[in-house]
DNA sequence: AGGCGTCCAGACAACGTTGTCATGGAGTGA
DNA sequence: TCACTCCATGACAACGTTGTCTGGACGCCT
């Protein structure tokens, strides 16, 4: 009858004139409630509008669950960020589990903030995109039974579970499929080589050269582009040279954008050969289609989040490494071939 | 000392020699703490690596809040949900809260059962874009001091501050566009009309046709479209008709795309103009440009959330609206003219 | 009838934390 | 010196729930 606040299990036991745990069994569905008690109690849960507070039966119950995960992206609002995410619900749904999100942006610090306030929320698990070069602040919660799972980073200073997709092999298949094309002055732009998967492109990129027989040029190698902007305006400025590439392999989705952009603002876009990192949606439908590696951030997700369900439910064992591979897709950028020179193919 | 589950409070007074209260008021940062006892404690912390229980801390503070809100998304994987997303916990961030997500998929059950969830999380509110036709199951959380705001779609059977989109004269504006660019047999594509954003557009292509003297035909108005593949294929039924429209508005994201790409298959995209409600990436890239009546979903999610926090932090007052105006962007396809036929302009 | 097991229900403590109150000592002013 | 205030610290209860224990009623077997 109070009107503040919510309505208790003591409410609803003195409502329907029971004990305080009578009310917690029926509310539980455990077995030896006679069936005129349990429908006493839940008449009176129904006209009180009772919802049992799971953090007071967390706190209390053995097993500590709280039916709650920690999901730590690099920006929720990026479309491979949202795909993992959506993957990540998915499964957790099936575990009637909840998510708790917040976006790292690059920071350490906020990854670090995110970890310790999910933390102090008790998240059963978590699983990271690093963004910092250490995660041994983990180390604790690794004591402490809650497991990590890392995905699309390797995180380092704790073991753990980790999902990555196959960067260099990608990279290298991109970059193969455009020397096969005939393109020999190849550049690379990519974001900060201190993001692994960047450095990790970064080295498929150069060693498919290499594997070809040819010799990787430092001013064809374009780091640290972060954002379409960034990457528009390096592209734009590449054509500027006395001396630029016959195609391009953008080393991730907003750079592939980007360049897209710069193309066609220059009008190069039916004659420069490009292969991004990383598809994105309507890249069928630009003129021409933009190839690309395109990663599966569905499986990533997934794939991570059933590894750290199976690590919740207890299961022991050493970390371990999930790949997951690239498909190459071509739609008709990565297939233009270089402007005939005075060189000729012909044997 | 002990090995298994987290420390406490208690472990940690122990080591530190000092009463569990002590602890409580370092921690918390309280006064009246004397810098000796409080290094001990700090000291103490440290080499347990504890970190308090937000819920057991909730549970027993007199302002019983959990730090938490909750947000229930349509999908998360899809752009307009990750826009708004983003803008929701940008402002989160703000107030060191942190965010429960779900996709409610469409499905009242599925929006009964998120709202549930989060409650018996005790959030400390929820913004909510509502899919059910009826939200009056959260009028025991309002009543209980939990605060609800509905987004992008209005909610029924409780009061609660509401934030939507200009629907009916953003797709007014982009109709009027069309028919000023000479078009008279204009086709709209939409969403389920259960859907309310999706009737309140359908109503403002309808109005505006009619106020300018075009008595809308029932066999040009094709609803039920949620998907981009259904209205790629109806898109193409449409133009296998004897007499089909020389333009489309496509009244929702998905189905823009689907449209454009039915367009680009036969073809049409540079005969049959196109504009869409919602903007999405790249639809400045495509050929033509795709011209769209953008909502501003980053704005939305801002309001919304603004809204909760105020509400939040005790603000009093009757629920109110926050109108969110859209904004034609012209890039091309709304532009194209019809085709001539034998009637001409000239006066 | 006696003994035993099973079913139902409640009393009580405990989870990890904070609000309230009590206590003792130091400082202040007359 | 005394009364008073202020500060530092601790003891204890309470938040809403569940695990454990106890006890009574009932049925069944000998």
């Amino acid at each position: 009858m109070t009107v503040d606040g919510r309505p208790t299990m003591n409410d609803v036991a003195r409502l329907a004139g029971v004990s305080l745990k009578s009310v917690s069994r029926v509310v539980n569905g455990e077995r030896h409630v006679s069936a005129p008690l349990a429908a006493r109690v839940r008449n009176a849960v129904d006209t009180l509008g009772y919802r049992p507070d799971l953090h007071a039966s967390t706190l209390r119950r053995t097993d500590r669950r709280s039916a709650t995960i920690g999901l730590l992206l690099e920006d929720v609002g990026n479309p491979f960020s949202a795909a993992l995410h959506r993957a990540v619900e998915d499964v957790a749904r099936e575990h009637d589990v909840h998510v708790l999100i917040g976006s790292i942006d690059g920071s350490p610090r906020r990854e670090g903030e995110l970890a310790r306030a999910f933390t102090m929320r008790r998240a059963d698990g978590l699983i990271i995109v690093p963004a910092g070069p250490d995660q041994s602040y983990l180390a604790g919660e690794i004591r402490a039974d809650t497991p990590v799972v890392f995905v699309d980073r390797p995180g380092h200073g704790i073991p753990a579970d980790t999902v990555l997709a196959t960067n260099a092999l990608g990279a290298a298949d991109a970059t193969r499929h455009l020397i096969a094309h005939g393109h020999r002055r190849i550049a690379c732009l990519g974001d900060h080589v201190r993001i692994a998967t960047a450095q990790r492109r970064r080295d498929g990129f150069t060693s498919a050269l290499r594997a070809a027989g040819i010799a990787p040029e430092v001013s064809l190698l374009l780091p640290g582009l972060h954002t379409a902007a960034a990457a528009e305006e390096a592209v734009l400025a590449l054509f500027r040279r006395p001396d630029p590439p016959t195609a391009l392999f953008t080393s991730q989705n907003m750079v592939t954008v980007g360049a897209v952009r710069a193309l066609h603002r220059l009008g190069l876009h039916r004659r420069v050969a490009l292969v991004g990192f990383d598809d994105f949606p309507l890249a069928d439908l630009l003129d021409p289609g933009v190839s690309v590696v395109a990663q599966d951030p569905a499986t990533m997700g997934r794939t991570a989040a059933e590894a750290l369900f199976r690590r919740i439910e207890g299961e022991g064992g050493p970390p371990t490494e999930f790949w997951i591979s690239t498909r190459l897709i071509a739609r008709g950028s990565g297939e233009l071939p270089p402007p005939a020179r005075g060189s000729s193919r012909v044997g």
